[in-house]
Order: C-alpha cells, then sequence, then structure tokens
RNA sequence: GGGCUUGUAGCUCAGCUGGUUAGAGCGCGCGCUUGAUAAGCGUGAGGUCGUAAGUUCAAAUCUUACCAGGCCCA
C-alpha cells in the first residue's frame, strides 16, 4: 500500500538558528547596551588601543546649554559622531571631547524670569549671586543634554566634556582678550544699538519684536552751498524721513544709483513751503509723488539725468545753520555720499544720515569718515550739545512720544526747510518687555580692529590673515569658503563687548584721564590667575586695588564690566580645548589646529567666523584645517521647523518609541550637504531600510549557527559564487572607503542597503539556502557557503558599526566567536587583494542578467498557474553562441532556483519568454517532470521511496 | 531688499565636463512562498527632471526670468 502520508523531514533541514531577534525592540535594548559601553570603559580603552596612532580631531562646536535637544542637535551630533567613529576605524586615533556654550542672554532672560515670577527686582540682586544661579541653570541643561547625547549613542569623553563656564574656561578666555587688548586691537569705540530709553538698556536682536507704529515723515530740503554741477547750487536736495528728532544728528545725505530730476517750482497751492522759482532735486521717479505731497501744482524739469557724478561732492547747509538759539552748532557740512542702501520704493531718493541712530547711516559714516556727535543721552533726552534743543524728550521714560519730534518740526517749519508732512503707520521695533519703541542710539563698546592695526609680527591687518586663513583651509561642501569670504571681507570691526551679567568680564582697567587701558602684564596675570582659581566671579567679588596691586591706585582707573560677547567665547574654545603649549593642557590627547570643525551652514557667519578671528588675531592662522557643513532640518514639506507651526518632532521621544539606531540611520541616509527633511513617512522608510539592515545581520547570525574554524575553506576551493561574493565585499569595501574619504555618508550607507538588499539578500542567499539548509554539514559546498558567509557577517558588522552603533554591537556581541568586547574596539576589515576578480564581476552580472530572464517566464509561468514556487518549474534557456562559453559548467537550476534548467543552443521558440535588455536569451516553463523530495523540496526523477533525493537520503542516514 | 543656496518617481538618493527609450533602493499594486514568516522571493505601475522662455543639431545637465523653499544679513 502506497503511503499517502507526506514525511516530514523539517527536523532534518539546518535551518538559520539564533537569538538575536527579529524585532529590535531598541528602546529596550540600546539602555543596556550602553550600560555594556560604560561597564567596559568603551571610551577609554579605545583612547588606550588607538594610542600612537595617527590623531584626526573633530573639535566639538558647543551647543548652547538652554532646553532640550531638537532634532537639529541630533542631526549635528550623529554627524560628528559618524564621523569620529569611521576616522577611528581607518585606524585614527578619534577623541572626542564634546563642550558647551554656557553663557550667555537666553540664560540670563530665564533667571531674570524667574525673579519676576517672584516679584523680585533682579537689579537688586548681587551680581554674584544671579551670575550663580545662572551657573546652576546652564549645569542643569547641560547635564540633560549630555545624557540624551550619550542615549543617541554619541561616543566621546561624557565624563569630561568642556564648557565655556569652567573656572579654567573663564581664566583663559580672559587671557585671550588681553592677547587683543596688548596687542593693541582693542579699542573704544561708538556704535548704534537698539536702545530702550523705558529700561534704559541696549537690546539684542531677540528682545526686539516690530509692532505698527505711527510716525510723521517729513520732506526736507537741505540747500546745496557747493556743487561740481552749478546747476545745483541754490537748489535744495529734498530727503524724507520718518523720524523728525533724528535731524539734529544729521551728518549727511546718501544718494543711489538711479537718475535725478532738477526742478523748478512754477506754481505751489496755498500753505505750500515751496515758493515759485525754487528750485530741489529728487528722483526722477519721484517726482510727482513729491509734488503732490508739496502741494507743487507747476513745475519745469530742469533736468531727469542727474546721476553719481553730478551729486558726488555736493555740500548742502544744515536746515538749522544759522539758526537763532543754535549757537552755531548746525553751520557744519552736510556732504552727499553714494549709498548702496538708498532705494526709490519710498520718499524722495535721498536718505538723510545720522551716523548715530541707524546701522546704514553708521556703516556710511564710516566709510566716509563723517564727523559725529552723540545726541541722545540713556533717558531718551537731546544732550547738551544739541544746542536749542538740549534736554528734550525723544520718548519719555514710560515710553510714550517726547517734545522731541514737535520741536523739530516747528523749527523746520520755521526755517522754511519742511516742504511736507504726512503721517503714516508702519512696521517699527519695541521692546519685548516694555513694549514702547526703541531708538537707535551710540554707545561706547569695545571693538577688535580688522584693518587699522597689523596683528603680532605678521605685518599683516586681522582682516588679511582671516582672509588668507580662508583660503589655506578646506571647506565642505566648497561653497562655503565663497560663502564666508564674503562676510569676512565686508564685516565690520568686531564689536565685542555686551552690557550684560552672565558672561566673562572683559576685565581690565581703563585710566580715567588719559582713557588708555592698562597693560601691564602683571596686573593681566593677578586677573587670569584669579579667575583660574575662582571663575570671573572674581572680577565682581574682589576689590579693584588687589587686581592693580601696588603700582596703581585704583581711584585713577575705571574697572570695565561689559562682558565679552559670547561669540568671542565659543570662538576661543579652541584655545583651552585643544591648545598644547598651554600650561597643564586639560585633554592632553587634543592637538591644534583640529583636524575638522562640522557644524550647520549657519556658523559661517557664527563660531567657524568668530573662531577664525579668535584665532588668527591670538596665532596667526585658523583653529581647523577642514570645515564641514550641513543643511537645516526642514520638515516633510521642505518647511522650517517651528514650534508655532508644530511640525517638530523631538529625538527624545523618537529614542523612546524607535529607537536611537533609527535616529541614526534616518541622519546618514540624507543628503546632509543641503537642508534635512524629517517627518513621519520618512521616519517609516527609515525604518523600513533598518529593518532591511538587521535582518541580514540576523540571517547570517542564523546561518552561522555553530560555524567553527575549522569549517573554514580556503579561496582556492571556493565555488564561483562564493567568490564572486568575495569580490562584492572588495568592491564594497572599495566603495565604503571612497566615500568616507569625501564625507559622502549618504553614499556609504546607499552601497552597504543596495548590497544586502540586491546582492545579498534577492540573489546569494536566496540561491545558497538549498545548500545550507539541506547539504551535509561536513559537505564541502556547504561549508564553502558557510565561510563566505562568516565574512559576509564580519564585514558587515563592522560597516555597519559607525551607522548603527547598537545593532551592529548587538550582532556582534550575539555571536559566540566575538574576540573583543565590543564591535566599536574593531577597524576596518583589511580586504585581501586576491579577492577581487574583475573577470568574475562581469561573469556573474551576464549570469544574473540570464537569471532575469528565467525569474520573469516564471512570473508567467505562475499568472497561468502552472507552477507555485520556482522549484516546481523546469526551465529551458535558449541562448546564442554568445553565451555558450558564459554557461558552460554553470548550475543554472541551482542559481534560478529551479528544479531543471535545460540549455538549449537554438534560436527560441516564438513563445519563449525574452526580455527587450537580453534579445539573445530565451526562456520557456514547464511543470518539473518527477517527485517532490520532501526533503530538500526540488521535484526530480530520482526520488526514493521514502520521498528523498538521493543527496538528501545520505544525509539523512 | 542683498549675499549664498535648493527644487529628478509617494519617500531617500544616482545621473561626471550637455548626446541613444531619465536610473536605484524603499514604499505601493499583483502573484509566489510559508524552511529568514510581524520575514523572504518574483513582478508591475509610477517622472512633461519646480514653471516659462532662450542658446544648441541635441538640455534634467548651459543662460535668463518667474514660482516655491532654506541659511545669513539688511
Amino acid at each position: 500500500m502506497a503511503t499517502t502520508e507526506k514525511k516530514d523531514y523539517r527536523d532534518s533541514v539546518f535551518l538559520p538558528k539564533t537569538d538575536f531577534p527579529m524585532r529590535g525592540s531598541l528602546p529596550v535594548k540600546e539602555p543596556e547596551l550602553l550600560v555594556h559601553w560604560q561597564k567596559i570603559g568603551l571610551y577609554a580603552l579605545l583612547r588606550q588601543q588607538a594610542k600612537g596612532h595617527k590623531k584626526f580631531v573633530l573639535h566639538d562646536g558647543p551647543p548652547f546649554a538652554n532646553g532640550h535637544i531638537h532634532m537639529g542637535h541630533a542631526l549635528n551630533k550623529v554627524l560628528k559622531d559618524v564621523v569620529v567613529r569611521t576616522r577611528q576605524m581607518l585606524g585614527f586615533d578619534a577623541p572626542y571631547v564634546p563642550g558647551w556654550d554656557c553663557h550667555g542672554l537666553p540664560i540670563e532672560w530665564k533667571i531674570e524670569e524667574q525673579y519676576r515670577a517672584k516679584g523680585q527686582d533682579k537689579d537688586l540682586i548681587p551680581v554674584p549671586q544671579f551670575r550663580a544661579e545662572c551657573r546652576a541653570y546652564a549645569a542643569h541643561w547641560a547635564a540633560t543634554q549630555s545624557a540624551d547625547f550619550q542615549r543617541l549613542g554619541v561616543m566621546g569623553d561624557w565624563g569630561h566634556p568642556y564648557t565655556t563656564m569652567s573656572f579654567r574656561a573663564e581664566a583663559q578666555i580672559v587671557r585671550e582678550i588681553h592677547k587683543f587688548l596688548t596687542g593693541g586691537l582693542l579699542y573704544k569705540g561708538e556704535r548704534p544699538v537698539m536702545w530702550s530709553v523705558v529700561e534704559k538698556t541696549a537690546l539684542a536682536e531677540a528682545e526686539i519684536e516690530y509692532h505698527d507704529h505711527k510716525s510723521t515723515t517729513l520732506w526736507i530740503r537741505f540747500p546745496v552751498v557747493a556743487a561740481k554741477n552749478k546747476a545745483l547750487e541754490g537748489a535744495g536736495i529734498v530727503i524724507w524721513t520718518t523720524t523728525p528728532w533724528t535731524i539734529p544728528a544729521n551728518r549727511a545725505i546718501a544718494y543711489g544709483d538711479f537718475a535725478y530730476a532738477l526742478l523748478q517750482v512754477d506754481g505751489a497751492d496755498e500753505g505750500a513751503a515751496a515758493q515759485v522759482g525754487d528750485r530741489l532735486v529728487v528722483a526722477a521717479d519721484l517726482v510727482n509723488a513729491f509734488c503732490a505731497e508739496a502741494k507743487i501744482t507747476a513745475k519745469t524739469v530742469l533736468a531727469d539725468d542727474l546721476k553719481g557724478a553730478d551729486l558726488e561732492g555736493v555740500v548742502c547747509a544744515h536746515p538749522f545753520r544759522g539758526r537763532l538759539g543754535c549757537e552755531n552748532y548746525f553751520d557744519y557740512d552736510v556732504c552727499l555720499y553714494h549709498g548702496a542702501f538708498v532705494t526709490t520704493e519710498a520718499g524722495t531718493g535721498f536718505v538723510h544720515i545720522a551716523p548715530g541712530h541707524g546701522e546704514d547711516d553708521y556703516n556710511l559714516g564710516r566709510q566716509y569718515k563723517v564727523k559725529f556727535e552723540p545726541t541722545v543721552d540713556a533717558d531718551g533726552r537731546y544732550l547738551p550739545n544739541i544746542k536749542g534743543f538740549e534736554g528734550l524728550y525723544v520718548y519719555t521714560p514710560d515710553g510714550k512720544a517726547g517734545e522731541a519730534n514737535v520741536a523739530v518740526i516747528r523749527a523746520l517749519a520755521h526755517t522754511g526747510a519742511l516742504l511736507a508732512k504726512k503721517n503714516i503707520t508702519h512696521s517699527y521695533p519695541h521692546s519685548w518687555r516694555s513694549k514702547a519703541p526703541l531708538i537707535f542710539r551710540t554707545t561706547p563698546q569695545w571693538f577688535v580692529a580688522l584693518d587699522e592695526v597689523k596683528v603680532g609680527q605678521t605685518g599683516k591687518t586681522l582682516r588679511e590673515l582671516a582672509l588668507a586663513a580662508i583660503g589655506d583651509t578646506q571647506w565642505y561642501p566648497a561653497v562655503g569658503e565663497k560663502r564666508i569670504r564674503g562676510m569676512i571681507g565686508s564685516r565690520m570691526d568686531w564689536c565685542i563687548s555686551r552690557q550684560r551679567v552672565w558672561g566673562v568680564p572683559i576685565a581690565m582697567f581703563v585710566h580715567k584721564k588719559t582713557k588708555e587701558p592698562l597693560k601691564d602684564p602683571a596686573v593681566l596675570n593677578r586677573i587670569a590667575t584669579l579667575f583660574e582659581a575662582e571663575g570671573a566671579d572674581a572680577w565682581y567679588v574682589h576689590p579693584a586695588q588687589e587686581f592693580l596691586g601696588e603700582a596703581y591706585k585704583a581711584d585713577d582707573f575705571d574697572q570695565v564690566f561689559d562682558i565679552v560677547d559670547v561669540w568671542f567665547e565659543s570662538g576661543s574654545t579652541h584655545s583651552f580645548v585643544l591648545d598644547q603649549t598651554l600650561p597643564n593642557p586639560e585633554w592632553p590627547n587634543l592637538t591644534w589646529p583640529a583636524d575638522l570643525y562640522l557644524e550647520g551652514s549657519d556658523q559661517h557667519r557664527g563660531w567657524f567666523h568668530s573662531s577664525l578671528l579668535q584665532a588668527c588675531g591670538t596665532r596667526g592662522r585658523a583653529p581647523y584645517q577642514k570645515v564641514l557643513t550641513h543643511g537645516f532640518l526642514l520638515d516633510e514639506k521642505g518647511y522650517k521647523q517651528s514650534k508655532s507651526s508644530g511640525n517638530g518632532l523631538s529625538p527624545v521621544e523618537l529614542m523612546g518609541s524607535h529607537g536611537a539606531d533609527i535616529v541614526r540611520l534616518w541622519v546618514l541616509s540624507a543628503d546632509y550637504s543641503q537642508d534635512v527633511m524629517f517627518g513621519p513617512n520618512i521616519l517609516k522608510q527609515t525604518g523600513d531600510l533598518y529593518r532591511r539592515f538587521r535582518n541580514t545581520l540576523r540571517y547570517l547570525l542564523g546561518a552561522l549557527d555553530g560555524m567553527t574554524e575549522g569549517e573554514r575553506v580556503p579561496l582556492k576551493a571556493l565555488p564561483e559564487v562564493e567568490r564572486w561574493v568575495l569580490h562584492r565585499l572588495a568592491e564594497v569595501d572599495a566603495s565604503l572607503r571612497a566615500a568616507i574619504e569625501g564625507h559622502d555618508y549618504t553614499a556609504m550607507v546607499q552601497t552597504l542597503h543596495h548590497f544586502c538588499a540586491v546582492d545579498l539578500s534577492a540573489f546569494y542567499l536566496d540561491v545558497r539556502k538549498d545548500s545550507l539548509y539541506c547539504d551535509a554539514p561536513t559537505d564541502e559546498k556547504r561549508r564553502a557557503v558557510r565561510t563566505v558567509m562568516e565574512a559576509l557577517f564580519d564585514h558587515l558588522v563592522i560597516w555597519l558599526a559607525p551607522v548603527l552603533c547598537f545593532t551592529a554591537e548587538e550582532a556582534y556581541l550575539a555571536r559566540p566567536s566575538a574576540k573583543v568586547q565590543s564591535v566599536h574596539l574593531l577597524s576596518y576589515p583589511i580586504v585581501p587583494t586576491e579577492w577581487r576578480d574583475e573577470a568574475l564581476g562581469k561573469k556573474w552580472e551576464s549570469l544574473r542578467d540570464v537569471r532575469r530572464v528565467v525569474t520573469g517566464a516564471m512570473e508567467i509561468a505562475r499568472a497561468e498557474k502552472k507552477i507555485g514556487s520556482s522549484l516546481q518549474a523546469a526551465a529551458t534557456v535558449f541562448i546564442g553562441p554568445a553565451h555558450t562559453a558564459l554557461l558552460d559548467g554553470v548550475d543554472l537550476a541551482e542559481l534560478c532556483i529551479a528544479s531543471t534548467v535545460t540549455l538549449c543552443e537554438k534560436t527560441a521558440p516564438a513563445d519563449a519568454f525574452i526580455l527587450p535588455d537580453a534579445p539573445a536569451v530565451g526562456v520557456t516553463i514547464a511543470q518539473a517532470k518527477g517527485e517532490k523530495c520532501e526533503r530538500c523540496w526540488q521535484v526530480r526523477d530520482d526520488v526514493n521511496v521514502d520521498a528523498l533525493c538521493p543527496r538528501c537520503a545520505a544525509v539523512v542516514a
């Protein structure tokens, strides 16, 4: 009687076996691995192991110690981590010391806010106490961020990071300031800032908000007293302003790059200030608009093509020249200058310039060396030198309009200079706190000179040095160079003083009489030494005389209490972190200059910029060899992420829900040289990407169950497919190294993924299932397969380690053969040169082309219900002579996972399947004849009574 | 408003210095497998290369303008 019951040989098949789970459960597993790394002291092991290797130092740009990390931080830190890890695995000693930027306004605000919430006046709090609270606040957030960065898998010296508020850092920052002082680069100047008369303080950009504001706009003529073009003499240059109170501060007039008209008034309405016969100059395009405002009813255009050459050198009188009560204060010349910022959008095409009361005004004034004086005091009142207007308020202490505008308008009307006025409502800066309108006002500030002074013995100015240093630096992407060059080339002197509390003081003394800063090294040393011992608080705690010593009298000096711009501080991190020439360097394993700075592209204006100026001013060159920038984080639609639009995702939450490796993989699969998008869809796709990597590792782990060294087969004894895999491994290795060299990590990830998905999963691993599952463990072929699979695993796990630092570790430790405590202690494998075999590579490309025709044909047979699994198929492959040599000795059935493949060197029949790419190959599919081997599932004609093919029968026996 | 910059299938990316029907992977549809199974294999459908002009025998690739973004300034 025939057996109807099928035999079950499942237990005799060598299926993959591993404890490495298919699902990562990363939120659970990753923290365990962090503990493992901590336990073995991984960072220290890495340093120890790489001792003596060539250094690669990435100097960390310090994030601000304020608030939770966001995806932008994650992007930046993961990139840095991958750079460091890949360099380390390439054989460098790549230490990483993370740091924090701890001083600055936002932290001050938070502390002020706490006082306000308690109803206390922060101005009554002693400075050291206030600073102590700022310090505690910064320390708290640095610790929080540190935990988050570590959770991301970022490897570094977390036990010993740098901060800008450590006593050592504060002391070194003050020493760096002193270098600029003694080098003569530091000077005191005046500069307009946004000023609140209510709070009596300068405001930073972030403290300003814009609201609608009603202003009186004026059309004012300035009589021409001298001009090259004689037609202009006696005419009036008409300016337009929205801030009447700045007229007493007027020192110049700016014109633009367009045509101006000279017109003669022929008729005017009653009440018009312009008289018949008056000649006036305005932009040609604005003649009609102006005449309407000035009630000029008839005019003759005497010229309409006056250009820069006509206007250059024109000298006007101030409208208040000779005015009674002004004591000749306004008798100076008002000259015309070209200003690129002048437009014809509104007004007259002439901009009145008060260098003390506007950014453009100030710059133009500096450019043409226009003399000016302070006009308004801290309370918003005209200073006594403004004769005729002294003591009038621009804005009163409660933020209301003062008398200044009205007084100025009245005076202008009196002198006949006022041609028209009109009220407008426009967007105007206000204090975010008091909501009062702001004014531009000059205040004394400390500047670093870019052009006026030579730096040390270099014979070059700071700007020249910086521009040269830009050329000596490698910029990735290359456009970065252009960007920073433009900024350094056109920027003004560096204003490094801030009237704040939480920072490093510009600790020095200025002689009360001579106004000369004291440069005595003994004094400066005492300052730095005390800072090193007690922090910068020392400046507020110790009496001035203690710093000055016995050689000077404190009464003769003003102590400077301005603090330094935080950009100067972060621009100095290279000194107190990297500089090995300082006494007792804190991180002796670092080097100066850094090999690499890596930050977002906004840092061309920020950290790259300030570090460059700082280092050029103190050391004559850039603190970095190479600068890499990444783009900004955008949402999936390409819009910027912001709190208000709610399109941001928290990396901390993502690590809790998906895992850090997913976040890391996202970073590395995006092109970071441009802006990087992120959102739910991209997250999902990253998860899919991840699973492919994870499952590839898992399959290899399962396939290698019980693998021993003795099982390995030498290269020469390997079948061709195995040798082809090794060839691919060699190719991938070369691609990866090239990608890493060019910082093209996207290519690195894509190469790896393509290899796993296309070469391995869809081809090699699939083809070798038969041998792996069914051949005897001692079978030479199966041993060859496992030899190659072991090589695959050993390479992949290391290649993936810099990116999937958790998953790679988990997989590595899952191998019983793991030789070291962590995959991260390994270097990239050196691929044996004999693995590379170009001819074999080409051959197998062609074989896979043939395979594609067969799988295509099978798909049709499946659709026709002729076959289900590919092992039910018997394929006939029709080839031309070109393929004879290619297929010689090749087991196509095995490659195509068919039960039989018959080669036929004939023209394919009409019903054969042909792919357009491979017209020389035709395939027909029939059902395989014979019985199914119940163990290997091949359909054969030699299956025995136990439903086994001879091979399987031998293995089972 | 200025400087720099981006826009190729639903998603992430390739497409070198202009040259045949624009590629890959993922996702999606369909099918197979049920011995990688919350997996694996096969196969199919998706793009007027942001828009519009122009240069050229020929443009995703060069030029200009425009649209929509981004960074930094004003």
